[in-house]
DNA sequence: ATGAAAGCGCTAACAA
DNA sequence: TTGTTAGCGCTTTCAT
């Protein structure tokens, strides 16, 4: 760990210039054979290793994508991926896979960071001065930051619907159909199971996401003539899994009957709700039906097996990557795209479908 | 994207001098409030973001780790996730998030970069030009290359035996438990279930983890007076799935009965072999008993659920962090470590035991 | 509390 | 083919 070599270092023992050494390894051909091989093994014998902030700084390209998402951290599912690693896959690891992979067939690599959730330096001003370009999970960041970032480089916006004729405007922009889903979702529940007393519990004003989703909902239950509320009928702040139980706690304790399904705006909330009901001797899908909303593999796992709508997280980081990809490389200034992936429902036991497979549908 | 706004820019338009700009980013305490603030607004107005790069250059420091890994691209499991996202977690992902987390905890970010198998630029020299120290799956990089970096940064190896007393013992060192899973999983076959006749799949002469599997198995076998060949009964070059169904064929179609049971060097391999064996109409465990070796999501999925040996991959991940992160803070040349995490047994459907919930045993 | 100036290690013209 | 020479944008003493 002494002193660390560099192109100087190089050049000298192996008698040629910096340029020389530099081009050794940008671009070998340009450099006589005998010449590169005194300098690689100048360089073998000395442990030199190029410095990525020297080149990214002397040739304004890092080779490196990014991604910034928040700070994840649902208690329960610590809890859960202590014992039980698999289970608790998050959106943010199957964004991360599919963006990796698309980076790295363009010959990128990843740069993720979550925001921690004290920090005071700024995440993205961290990120973005290391990458050529970068995707972020909506609401991640500060509008105005990245307002002032995206004149800079590349950003891509992730699974928030853009928001609303802002200054964000040019920004690319991945979402999913979340609206189409919980439709769909819903419709299902009225139309096929006969439900009409349904209550929908997210938190709309944190997440236009879940304001999508509820939208979607009353959609489906105005189509149907069935009555509902406004807003969800609860709001729970983290929708973590223990919202989900207290949410069947507020609802199981209050005057008149439980509704008819328990419409969930994700999946976190719906399986603590499932523990919740159990706990309480309901039955699920006879005494009360429950659907989630995301698609996490834990759905699958618990008993009843989850209803829910499937987002594909994966292609979402993929459409990232690619779009970030054909920024750099192709029309920088080309019209800002936006793409609304498709979402699939997921028809389990939860809503009272067959134990069989799971039936799909998918909605563009 | 016209021109890009540096310390300067600001530092004009601020009326001050680049120092102080760079005394608001670094150390805001150090700037009188009112000129701070007057610093920054004229970063906002002029779109202004510190290039990582440059602070790299200049303070020698990055505030990032690294991880390199394989390009796993085992086609079956391209396959899956098509539709199935969530079964198809790899390895790689978990020790992903492992790394990431506690990365975060440190305040470091994560650049990940797999080895594109026809990329001729060093992947190595890329990541560790651009970080801080980083972590190496196990034959990601040649090791020449490795003894090389580490001379000049925290490096640690993951997953694969120290290369015995190589070049690379200053290297710090997280492993699994691979030959005592195997052992105990094997033992579990010929005490428990008093199974005679096994057969081991796997190729042992790529990766010194399944090595020390197979060492697991053959001692469990010596123990117990049962016969095995020196080496393991069938090498398959992938393992994969495929790689699987393709031993059953092998076995099933020469001389002599099956053997009791088929014991994969891989859960990947397993989950192959249990649907080859369904094709031909043989039942698992009735007729041939099967277990993998990972822990993979997808076997949990499968039927019957397969047996296992569950490997600590997120707390692989985040040993690394944690030891690049005190190598870097604390002792530079403390002695190097090596750890070596504990595996767990998962007895399943697959090997006999019952369906009831998964039944583990954590080895040392 | 702020400024001046010297690098950090590399790339990219432009020469030779 | 190889060398010379400017920077790239920031941090960091050392002065002031």
């Amino acid at each position: 760990m002494s002193t660390v070599p560099t192109v100087y270092d190089v050049a000298n023992r192996s008698g040629v210039s910096i340029a020389t050494v530099s081009r050794v390894y940008r671009n070998p051909d340009s450099v006589r054979a005998q010449t590169r091989e005194r300098v690689l093994e100048a360089a073998r014998e000395l442990g030199y290793v190029p410095s990525g902030n020297a080149r990214g700084l002397a040739s304004r390209t890092t080779g490196v994508l990014g991604l910034c998402f928040p700070d994840y951290s649902d208690p329960d599912a610590e809890d859960i991926d202590a014992e039980d690693d698999d289970a608790a896959m998050l959106y943010s690891d199957q964004i991360i896979r599919g963006m990796e992979r698309t980076a790295r067939r363009h010959g990128y690599a990843l740069l993720i960071a979550a925001s921690l959730k004290g920090g005071p330096e700024s995440l993205v001003a961290k990120v973005a001065g290391r990458v050529d370009g970068f995707a972020v999970m909506a609401r991640t960041v500060p509008t105005e930051e990245l307002e002032v970032i995206s004149r800079r480089q590349p950003v891509v916006m992730l699974a928030g619907p853009r928001e609303g004729g802002d200054q964000l405007d040019h920004l690319d922009h991945v979402e999913v159909a979340n609206a189409d889903g919980q439709r769909e979702l819903t419709r299902h529940l009225i139309e096929d199971h006969g439900l009409r007393r349904l209550a929908y519990i997210g938190s709309a004003e944190e997440s236009p996401d879940v304001a999508a989703r509820f939208r979607g909902f009353r959609e489906a239950c105005a189509a149907a003539d069935v009555e509902t509320d406004h807003g969800p009928v609860l709001r729970m702040p983290m929708m973590t899994q223990a919202d989900g139980a207290s949410a069947v706690d507020v609802l199981a304790d209050r005057d008149g009957p439980l509704p008819e399904a328990l419409v969930f705006a994700n999946d976190q909330m719906a399986v603590g709700a499932l523990h919740a009901l159990q706990r309480r001797g309901l039955r699920v899908p006879e005494d009360v039906v429950v659907t989630g909303f995301d698609g996490i593999p834990l759905g699958r796992l618990v008993r009843p097996a989850l209803t829910t709508v499937r987002q594909p997280m994966l292609k979402l980081g993929e459409q990232a990557a690619e779009l970030l990809v054909q920024r750099l490389g192709g029309g920088p200034d080309r019209e800002p795209v936006s793409l609304m992936l498709p979402v699939t429902v997921v028809r389990r036991a939860s809503c009272g479908c067959g134990e069989g497979e799971d039936s799909g549908t998918q909605l563009a």
